[in-house]
DNA sequence: GCGTCCAGGTCTACC
DNA sequence: GGTAGACCTGGACGC
């Protein structure tokens, strides 16, 4: 469908809105699958190249498709659980390249995960019986597991100022251009093109920055596969060793990733996350990983989910519909 | 406006 | 295996 839009605005705006195409399409979501609670449950979801509009509960996102054009996607749920994705492109697209940009909505809002094991194993917990209630438990990834480690690396030693500044910057100089204020996550290859020199100077990721650039190139290179992660047959423990082996990559970038791949045996404490759990758990009093580590064992390979859901229960419940 | 302090995880060297 | 210090940015605060 093209725009034919008579408009006041600048000719560049005016050419653009000419020139890209709309497309719409709908995605069969999970029973009681909520996804406004699940886009704004999830920091991911405002770390470029996504984005959020709170007033429309909507959640955007630039991607580059395979074949290289860059498309912008809305995402909305109406009342039916319907999804409905709207995709805006330069360059017109066909069913092949709807399907992959389907595929990619389908993988960021984890709709193929089944959290009903999850639920079930909450049953025996009355204190927790508000998550299956309000179907919480579900937040964003990225499109690829490196753009997930690459962001996970972005959240440490930083504030969360700091860390949506850099993934801001490494789409603006990095990635690809879709409109003036809308760009793609770069692909390995674009981030290992880049120096360090140029990380510190324009991304400003400090000392992360060898570390992102060295990912990327190992990647590249072949040397380092992260997306067959999500396919790994090997236990948590094993894929944890794997994880740890990037450089940057500690016990809580480590555990996080392992999250964002669907596995929960591990915790991902960070500060913020002790500091919540003293507060509910411990007066405020300082509480040592191993006491939280214990207090969460009970809920075996969900333990890593059960606390993300417990320290953050006021902010989903408040978020509900 | 400027300087100082602090928060935020990981790495490396050292014991 | 455990610990201390360095790494870097941006926000808060005091002057």
């Amino acid at each position: 469908m093209r725009e034919q839009v008579i408009s006041p605005f600048p000719a560049i705006i005016r050419r653009y809105i000419l020139e890209h195409m709309e497309y719409n399409m709908s995605i069969r979501a999970p029973e009681g699958f909520d996804f406004w609670l699940t886009a704004r449950g999830s920091g991911w979801s405002v770390l470029a190249p996504f984005s959020i509009d709170e007033e429309e509960r909507t959640l955007y996102r630039v991607l580059r498709r395979g074949s290289g054009g860059v498309v912008r996607a809305t995402i909305r749920q109406e009342e039916s659980s319907d999804l409905t994705v709207r995709v805006e492109s330069r360059e017109e697209l066909n069913g092949t390249d709807l399907k992959e940009v389907k595929s990619v909505v389908g993988t960021c809002l984890m709709l193929d995960e089944d959290l009903s094991p999850f639920y079930s194993m909450l049953e025996g917990y009355s204190e927790f019986s508000w998550v299956a209630e309000i179907g919480a438990g579900r937040s964003i990834r990225c499109p690829t597991v490196f753009e997930d480690v690459v962001k996970t690396i972005c959240t440490t030693n930083a504030s969360w100022a700091l860390t949506k500044g850099m993934t801001r910057r490494l789409c603006e100089r990095l990635g690809d251009t879709y409109s003036d204020d809308s760009y793609s996550f770069p692909t390995p290859h674009q981030l290992a093109a880049s120096t360090e020199e140029f990380m510190r100077a324009e991304v400003k990721s400090g000392y992360r920055s060898p570390y992102l650039v060295e990912l990327a190139r190992r990647i590249v290179k072949g040397e380092l596969d992260v997306e067959s992660w999500k396919k790994s047959s090997l236990d948590s423990a094993s894929l944890k060793r794997e994880v740890l082996g990037i450089k940057g990559v500690g016990q809580f970038a480590a555990d996080n990733v392992l999250k964002l791949l669907g596995r929960y045996d591990f915790l991902a404490l960070d500060s913020w996350m002790r500091r919540r759990f003293s507060e509910i758990h411990g007066e405020g009093r300082e509480i040592p990983d191993a006491e939280i580590e214990e207090h969460y064992a009970p809920f075996g390979e969900w333990k890593g989910l059960v606390l993300q859901l417990d320290v953050s229960k006021e902010f989903l419940i408040s978020r509900k519909r």
